[in-house]
DNA sequence: ACGCGCATGTAAAGGGTTACATGATTGG
DNA sequence: CCAATCATGTAACCCTTTACATGCGCGT
């Protein structure tokens, strides 16, 4: 049958826990952004092959939601991946494509965008500090379940903490020009 | 016209420097990445809309190529975009979800995992640095065409620093409890 | 009243990859 | 001799987003 990256992503995620298609979203969203549209109809695809089983659970507050588990065809599944080779990371930001046309732009108009992102780190940050908090510590060894969310809750800290100090770095040198053309007048 | 984030990306590059469209591909795939067969038909669009001009340069070792250049047009349409808002970065990395199944794996096998990402920030670091160096210190200051590119390779340079500080400390993770297993035995 | 979070799903359109097609030159 | 780099382009397929569709409860 044919499954794409986010569909051993999902596999994996009900490996450790049974979930909603709803959770699956919001537990992937950090390391992979994925939209409900997407994600519910490759959850019933899996369903359909035998790697996942469901019920539904009814909610008095909010509405009834399905729950999906992985079943032992899904388990092997998800090994079977696990000796695949690995795809190399990808990025799309378009910061960056924007950032080869600073120059069209005002140094005012510059700052603005810079401080937008760093705003938007510092967000992304506390969210992941919060997500790192919420790993039961000391149980978190190799081998454990837990280890790889410790992991990569870190890795995403580690990242985003270089990317603020990108933003301060960049500031520094707008606003230090800004400060220097203001001295020339 | 139906302009896409990777159209006004070709576009920034052209403002800067005319460019055949294999060029392009090269100068913007470090910051996205994109297949030739994506942007050759960008660039053709964008030409019948008056955006871009061009012209076939004869080669005798290489084949022939088509320099693109921007328009008066094209350079209206990139100002405007600049006004845009700015979409957040979007990053799919097959590691993470596969992080996420680590304890299906042997701990031998997880490190060579980590070993070979280790590697591919090693190369990705060495190609920064090269980039980095390429640029004419000293003329990149804010406002400058040179600034963007000069940022830009130092973002990248910073991230990758932290993925391979990541790396480093994942794998004394692995190591240290192989060796706590080896002698409990 | 309005928007947001919860919760599930489908359809259409757009973005992006893989494969097909061609062909010269250079280095191992 | 085989692979890689340079160089352009098209077609089929898959991945992803946006929009449509529904509906309750909560806070402002």
């Amino acid at each position: 049958m044919n499954m794409n990256t986010l569909s051993y992503g999902l596999l994996g995620l009900l490996a450790r826990k049974e979930s909603s298609g709803y959770e699956l979203m919001l537990r992937i969203q950090p390391f992979w952004q994925a939209k409900h549209s997407q994600i519910y109809p490759l959850l019933a695809r899996m369903e359909e092959k035998g790697l996942l089983s469901s019920y539904w659970v009814q909610q008095s507050d909010k509405p009834d939601k399905k729950i999906y588990a992985i079943t032992e065809d899904g388990i092997s599944k998800l090994r079977e991946w696990m000796h695949q080779p690995i795809a190399p990371s990808v990025t799309k930001d378009e910061l960056s494509l924007r950032t080869f046309s600073l120059w069209l732009s005002e140094i005012g108009v510059s700052v603005e965008i810079y401080q937008e992102r760093r705003e938007l780190y510092t967000e992304k940050k506390r969210y992941y500090e919060e997500l790192l908090a919420g790993i039961p510590q000391g149980q978190c060894h190799p081998g454990s379940k837990e280890f790889g969310s410790y992991i990569l809750a870190t890795k995403a800290l580690m990242t985003v903490d270089a990317e603020l100090k990108w933003c301060d770095w960049v500031l520094k040198l707008l606003t230090e020009h800004s400060y220097a053309a203001a001295g020339r007048e």
